[in-house]
RNA sequence: GGGCGCAUAGCUCAGCCGGUUCAGAGCAUCUGCCUUACAAGCAGAGGGUCGGAGGUUCGAAUCCUUCUGCGCCCACCA
């Protein structure tokens, strides 16, 4: 035999990706076939695989190919997405470690050209790794969130929603990121419980008297104050009435006023009031008419408006850290107390967020969530697992303002212009549209000043938020702003969205609005969410726990059909996957036992005289039982996968072949050592085996293409990727339960040998004495050749008493006995024996207490009632055959 | 503070519009096998009163109530 013991994946898996890849089978063009498209989640394009990815492209990949070999025009469209701010990051760090400069130096144009240097060396990586794991994407429609026809979309739409008045420029309170130096969404910003301090800090009354304890965390910021506030019915402040405080140190005098907003509760019940830098003090200062004070530079240090200069330069926790002593000199520190609070730090960047008051472009958002939450609540888009709804319409429900400009380069930068004489950072003439062109007609128009020329606009120097582009990837892949009548037209909406749920503001939810609100229509009729990816202690891989293991390097280890079992194996919708290697180990045994099942069937010597009819019989009804399976299998696989449970469906098709086929067929059909095998079961075999590869093709493409190959001489073309998925047809069910019958004895006769210690190679003698109301088993042509052969039997035969020293055993109702010449332990058997009655006899009450019961008779569906008049019959027989072997031991 | 979800074998989970194949799968464990496809394997076995309590029903892992213990999302009281 050639052919190596071991599966060795490394070459097969290069070879035939290869080959898929040449022979265009990845490539889609519309036809007249129905379109199944997936848009894949742009993954950064500075990223590297890791298992987050592989979990989810795996699962795309499997849902391509299955609808590809399903016969529909399977469409695939990759891509990476420009990630603004942490490609921004990744190149600052880069250009700082490696070129020794800081952003701070470089013209926009010098860091852009360094940004697509890092893009065209690094960029992409990723897509090259997809690859290894099989993905079938249709490459030449490889796409990036700032390709020149993307980049033209996403500036049209921002000046699309401009003009329809939902666009709009405003200042106000937003998170800002003081080391990238940009404002952040909310949802960019994570919350966690820290600890914290707060300090009890007096401040005196304008008038020298004793003024008022309050409580903040924040020291660095009382000279950003600009009141004091209280709750109107606070007995402990009433007297305040009218007065002003002095800001400690500075002694400038500030108002007390009065809100329900305060917590009497919380602190000392007195509240100071920063409205530069708290959301809160914020409101309380529109409401109250309060002024702002800005001491804190975007740089988080303190600036020269804080009018206390021994901390101004300082950055905000070094201030902290430095007010706490002053404070402590001064004698305005009352105590300071430890305690735990949510602080809010960048996704990104893992600073402080710091709220900051700002002039930024909004998205209004009260218009375009409405369809978007229908259409969810609606199934118009179904969700996957659909427990997600709920997450998603709390989300829906409860929509702010989207903050999408950004202080950063690395992006589409903002389509708004204005007018050189007006100052900067203020609310002045704007005018947004695609091109300068455009925008200078109208600054003439609006200005009334026709001398103006481009020299007198600039252009905003803000860039969007990332998922201000890819909100747009469904439609803009496919080029549906430039050209709605192409392809578009024919692909979208796409046919199911993959991606984990932690995404689903930032990205699922956006890609819903905007297929609504500029195309009409959803981007996708199913969503897929998955779960993620954790190690043993449930912590959620990544890169900087250091937790993950390398992605290439499994596949190395475990191919990547291995890898590929081993997440979908345990892999639910939604579900989240606790990982371990010993999944992929598992699927790398599954390779090697197709593999070996494969060097079987390739083994044998193929006689073309017919088998001999005993043979001829087993073979036959083996073919017939394994495709009944095989057909029940398949109805399984088509319903799991309407509902997307792919490990179910991987599951099921991984037992088939494993137990039915390999375990049990190729036990029954396997020639005598050294015999030939007849033709007709030879090539039966391998049409039924062929079948079972094109059925786990999605799941397992590379090796099941390998024995698809191996199975048989194929013609060219003639590609396991390339079939048809099997259709279920149906199942002969009585004979399918007549050799699961079969399957029970042999396993009972096999226990006895494993009982007594008998060698697998002596035969035995097999008796069985049938009950008139059972199946005859012996009756199906084939069956007692399959038990003889794979229980090891000289005979099998029906008997009507029972033979000398045997052993017996139950099926069904029928009797069982197995000759075995050695001394029989009438003790062991005794007990054995009353232990089983004991169990019979239990069972048989509750069959009967619900027999007795008039309610059930009547209540129940016949069919219910019939197998419950089934089972009791069975067990009266039963019990009759345990007490008559008790009667043998008793009286031998 | 508001909301959602989960609890089934030692571990990870499936089953959950009630009744046949309802107590399952994989891993782990135990026993025996290097049996000429495969030790990355083969043949067997043990293991759970389906978190606790109550209710609905002829019948509950499955529906309802409640308790307990976890997890997550949102909000952000200085």
């Amino acid at each position: 035999m050639s052919l190596s013991t071991r599966y060795n994946p490394a070459d097969i898996e290069t070879r035939w990706y290869t080959h898929w890849e040449e022979r265009g089978y990845f490539r889609s063009v519309p036809d007249a076939r129905e379109p199944f498209t997936i848009v894949i989640p742009p993954p950064n394009v500075t990223g590297v695989l890791h298992m987050g990815h592989m979990l989810n492209n795996t699962i795309q990949d499997i849902l391509i190919r299955k609808a590809r070999l399903d016969g529909k025009n399977a469409c695939w469209v990759p891509g990476t997405d420009h990630a603004s701010i942490a490609t921004e990051a990744k190149v600052v760090r880069w250009l700082r470690e490696e070129k020794q400069l800081r952003k701070a130096d470089l013209s926009r144009e010098s860091f852009m050209d360094y940004a697509y240097q890092w893009k065209d060396k690094y960029g992409g990586i990723i897509l090259q790794q997809l690859r290894r794991l099989g993905a079938s994407c249709d490459w030449e429609r490889t796409a990036f969130t700032m390709d020149e026809g993307y980049y033209r979309d996403v500036l049209r739409v921002f000046v699309d929603l401009y003009r329809r008045g939902k666009l709009y420029r405003g200042r106000r309170m937003v998170n800002w990121d003081p080391e990238a130096r940009t404002v952040l969404s909310n949802e960019e910003v994570l919350y966690n419980e820290e600890n914290a301090q707060l300090f009890h800090i007096h401040y005196r009354l304008e008038d020298g008297a004793d003024g008022v304890v309050i409580a903040t965390q924040r020291p660095e910021t009382i000279f950003a104050d600009v009141a004091v506030a209280v709750h109107p019915d606070d007995p402990r402040y009433a007297h305040l009435h009218g007065k002003r405080l002095l800001v400690p140190l500075i002694d400038r005098p500030v108002p007390v006023i009065f809100d329900t907003y305060v917590d009497r509760e919380f602190g000392t019940g007195a509240l100071k009031v920063t409205p530069a830098h708290d959301p809160n003090d914020y409101e309380l200062g529109i409401k109250h008419g309060l002024p702002v004070i800005d001491t804190i530079a975007d740089d988080g240090r303190i600036n020269d408006a804080c009018a206390y200069t021994p901390i101004v330069g300082l950055d905000r926790f070094e201030a902290r850290k430095r007010m706490k002593g002053i404070l402590e000199t001064s004698g305005h520190l009352v105590k300071t107390e430890d305690y735990r609070t949510n602080i809010g730090r960048s996704e990104r960047t893992n600073a402080v967020v710091e709220p900051r008051l700002s002039l930024q472009w909004f998205v209004n958002m009260s218009s375009l969530g409405e369809p978007a939450l229908r259409a969810v609540l609606d199934e118009e888009v179904r969700f996957f697992p659909p427990s997600f709804q709920n997450l998603y319409r709390t989300w829906m429900e409860n929509l702010r303002d989207w903050c999408i400009s950004r202080q950063l380069w690395w992006g589409h930068r903002i389509p708004a212009w204005y007018l050189n004489s007006e100052p900067l950072h203020q609310e002045t003439h704007v005018f947004v549209a695609t091109t300068v062109e455009e925008a200078l007609d109208i600054a003439r128009r609006e200005t009334g000043n026709t001398a103006l020329t481009a020299a007198d606009l600039r252009q905003d120097d803000d860039v969007l938020d990332t998922w201000a582009s890819s909100w747009l990837w469904p439609i803009s892949v496919f080029d549906g702003f430039e050209k709605p009548d192409g392809e578009f037209a024919y692909y979208y909406p796409t046919s199911v969205l993959v991606t984990g749920w932690d995404i689903i503001f930032f990205w699922v939810a956006r890609m819903i609005m905007a297929g609504y609100e500029f195309k009409g229509r959803r981007p996708f009729r199913d969503v897929y969410f998955t779960g993620m990816v954790r190690d043993k202690q449930r912590r959620k891989m990544s890169k900087s726990l250091g937790n993950s293991p390398d992605a290439l390097q499994l596949i190395d280890d475990y191919g990547a059909d291995g890898v590929r079992y081993g997440l979908m194996s345990s892999a639910a919708a939604g579900n989240d996957i606790l990982f371990d290697d010993k999944l992929c180990e598992n699927g790398r045994n599954f390779c090697n036992k197709l593999w070996n099942a494969l060097r079987l069937v390739k083994g044998w010597e193929v006689s073309d005289a017919p088998a001999d009819p005993d043979a001829a019989r087993r073979n036959a009804l083996a073919a017939r039982w394994l495709s009944g399976k095989f057909q029940t299998v398949l109805r399984d696989v088509e319903a799991n996968f309407q509902s997307y449970r792919l490990s179910e469906a991987l599951l099921g098709l991984y037992g088939f072949v494993w137990d039915d086929f390999c375990a049990w067929y190729l036990e029954m059909i396997k020639p005598d050592f050294g015999a030939p095998i007849d033709r007709e079961t030879l090539e039966t075999t391998l049409d039924l085996f062929s079948g079972f590869m094109v059925a786990l093709h999605p799941f397992m493409p590379f090796i099941t293409e390998e024995l698809w190959h191996q199975l048989r001489e194929r013609a060219p073309g003639d590609d396991c990727i390339a079939q048809h998925y099997p259709r279920a047809g149906e199942t002969d069910n009585a004979l399918v339960r007549r050799v699961e019958t079969a399957k029970e004895i042999i396993a009972k006769v096999r226990d006895l040998r494993n009982q007594h210690q008998i060698k697998p190679k002596e035969a035995l003698e097999l008796w069985v004495r049938r009950n008139d109301n059972t199946d005859d088993l012996l009756r199906e042509p084939g069956l007692r050749e399959i038990v003889r052969k794979l229980a090891v039997l000289k005979s099998f035969e029906p008997c009507t008493d029972e033979p000398d020293d045997s052993r017996s055993f139950i099926v069904g109702a029928d009797q069982y006995h197995v000759v075995i010449e050695r001394e029989i332990d009438a003790e062991a058997e005794s007990l054995k024996l009353r232990e089983e009655l004991a169990y019979q006899e239990g069972f048989l009450r509750s069959v009967q207490a619900k027999l007795q019961n008039e309610r059930f008779v009547s209540g129940a569906p016949a069919q219910v009632v019939d197998n419950e008049r089934k089972k009791e019959r069975d067990a009266l027989e039963r019990i009759a055959i345990i007490h008559a072997l008790l009667e043998k031991y008793a009286n031998p």
